[in-house]
DNA sequence: CCTTATTTTGTTAGCGCTACCAAATCACGC
DNA sequence: GCGTGATTTGGTAGCGCTAACAAAATAAGG
């Protein structure tokens, strides 16, 4: 026979070497592995023992094999803010090649171009699908995928539907966290720069900032507030706005990164130093934020965390339907941060600083 | 038995299903689905037909299980560039989605923390390595994959050994080509911003450059040219430098995105309109070229495509040294490609423009 | 002590696929 | 016709693991 040796790397350690190196059947080992409970202390103890001397560890094609676990899930992305997908696919990957799910992934452009991508990810015997966002948020695709009768988990979605699976934070305590942080740090003329109207994390974020504002008994005054649609562009133009009336605010608050980058750049073109003469924070924590200059201090989203999560969600729906149990759409809410960096300070002014 | 139906998702077609349906033998269906040539083309015709009408797709744990071809490959990374790795990751997953390979992930702080972070997944049974740069132009990491005896690849390696697998463009043929067509749109005094001196990249783009130049019979003046780190920061001092020459460049080529756009707002901040009085163009196309505004002209690299090549590369290298042949070390290398957005132009001003 | 519940361990079979060899078929010439 | 070689197909076994059941060991109870 001689099959070749050494076929898996170094790694030709089976479950059948563990048992025999202990004196046990390859079953027990196998339960031992899999933190099944029905075994002796004393046993598991011995085996893990082995199981760390020999160097074993699981071939997973063969489990996946062997309990028909083996999910495939897709991953569907549309417009990738690029440094949110890496984040996003480290989490996933990080966790599906723990648990020997295979991967597949397919982009659209935007919830009209989804249908067609979800058709080929079930043709291709996807057994669940992981939406980015903006993709999450589309009561659309959530539609198609039901229709489909594929499980599916959305990740940082903001709109909060009860009857599908999703992780994500809480972009409203987030907006209300990092405005509260500016207020503390002496700001009361704080102008917001809005997001998206078509993405529901743009209102959460301004309801946040609101909110927070109301409780510190300021008042978000119209004129420091501007529209702005997500793109560095819109965020130079909103600051631009804000920035070019008479009564200047001593902080900007954009609903994202990129946004809050445009702002920077406003300001400098003005003759505004950040942080010492107007203080700019973002949201979202992507590679913009950290390689402007200054670096912004912004809202951290723990990206790779949720997709991480979200694997782990749809793999259980995955399992119960298969076992035919009822499947309880989970919400979960992660926590986010607040990341300070360059871009703010307080500010010693009481008020508006004037025209330098 | 009635082990539970439809275990796969809907995907409970097996080998057997389409040779029953053919009227073959699993093994012929097998051949056909793995391209031997020992099968009449009737058969693999009809057995073809059959795949596409019963929708089977291979159990790759199934299959990888009985190749004992299974491998398991392994990803370093370091500093990543955000934008760089999502690209990347997207590129290796497609491949070794395809190909039933588990990937494992690993990240460390530079080539000195690398050899902690090749241990653990050597141990973790990885039969091969990819890198990521900057790793895969250290000769000390390659140093200790070979003392390991770990197969690896190298992506986007600028340093040319000829020991090792890479994939990799040209990173002197893409500055000159960039420059070229700099010269094509009229500019004949152009700024030069450096990489940091520590990455072999920098120097094969700055003579790519120079070679241009020299070409078209130009001289790069020393004060047109700038010492750079690959930051926004120094991308922006080092225009400032470039810019505050009474002698003005009608265009900046800078080695990387973030410090043409850090050149952008130095630009901006200066009153000169880019394009219009002066060209950027960068290198990479990361997010950050395409999310600052005006959107940045710059080289692009294949970087999906190289990631993916880099896994084939691995995968047979891992073979035939499994198969005990030698294997000799593959040197491939994509094309770039010129991107041209809004930062540039031609220029109609024969020589340097004027002070506004 | 023996019966009955309970926990712990072992045995068997099979997941879907392919390596390997054996059998069947075909091609061609004498 | 039959042998020889080439081509195409089929059978068998097994990859490493785990359900499902069976057996053994232990505990509980009278």
């Amino acid at each position: 026979m001689a099959r070749k040796v050494g076929r898996r790397g170094g790694n030709i350690v089976t479950i059948h070497d563990v048992a025999r190196h202990v004196g046990v059947s390859p079953m027990t080992v196998s339960r031992v592995i899999n933190g099944e409970k029905n075994v002796r202390e004393e046993t598991r103890a011995k085996v893990l023992a082995s199981v760390e001397a020999l160097n074993y560890s699981p071939n997973l094609a063969a489990r996946s094999l062997a309990t028909q676990d083996a999910a495939r899930v897709g991953l569907l992305y549309s417009n990738p803010s690029v440094a949110f997908l890496s984040e996003f696919l480290l989490g996933i990957l990080g966790e599906s090649s723990q648990a020997g799910t295979q991967l597949l992934i397919e982009s659209c452009d935007g919830p009209e171009g989804a249908a067609a991508a979800l058709e080929k990810l079930k043709n291709n015997g996807c057994d669940g699908v992981i939406l980015s966002p903006p993709l999450s948020d589309s009561t659309r695709v959530a539609k198609t995928l039901q229709d489909m009768n594929l499980p599916f988990v959305g990740v940082a979605a903001a709109r909060p539907a009860t009857d599908i699976c999703a992780v994500s934070i809480d972009d409203h305590k987030a907006a209300f966290a990092m405005t509260r942080r500016l207020i503390e740090l002496g700001h009361r003329d704080i102008g917001f720069i809005k997001g998206h109207p078509n993405a529901y994390a743009s209102q959460l974020r301004f309801d946040g900032f609101l909110s927070a504002m109301a409780k510190a008994g300021l008042t978000a005054e119209p004129h420091l507030i501007a529209q702005g649609y997500f793109t560095y562009r819109s965020g130079f133009d909103a600051a631009e706005r804000i920035l070019s009336h008479k009564q200047r605010p001593t902080a900007i608050f954009a609903s994202n990164d990129d946004m809050a980058a445009g702002a920077v750049a406003t300001a400098h073109r003005m003759g505004l130093d950040v942080p010492d003469q107007l203080t700019i924070v973002g949201f979202d924590d992507t590679a913009m934020a950290s390689s402007v200059w200054p670096e912004l201090t912004t809202v951290r989203q723990p990206i790779a965390d949720m997709a991480a999560a979200s694997v782990r969600l749809l793999l259980e729906q995955i399992r119960s339907r298969r076992l035919g149990r009822e499947f309880e759409p989970v919400r979960e809410v992660r926590d986010f941060a607040l990341i300070e960096r360059q871009s703010s300070t307080f500010t010693s002014s009481g008020g508006a600083i004037s025209d330098s």
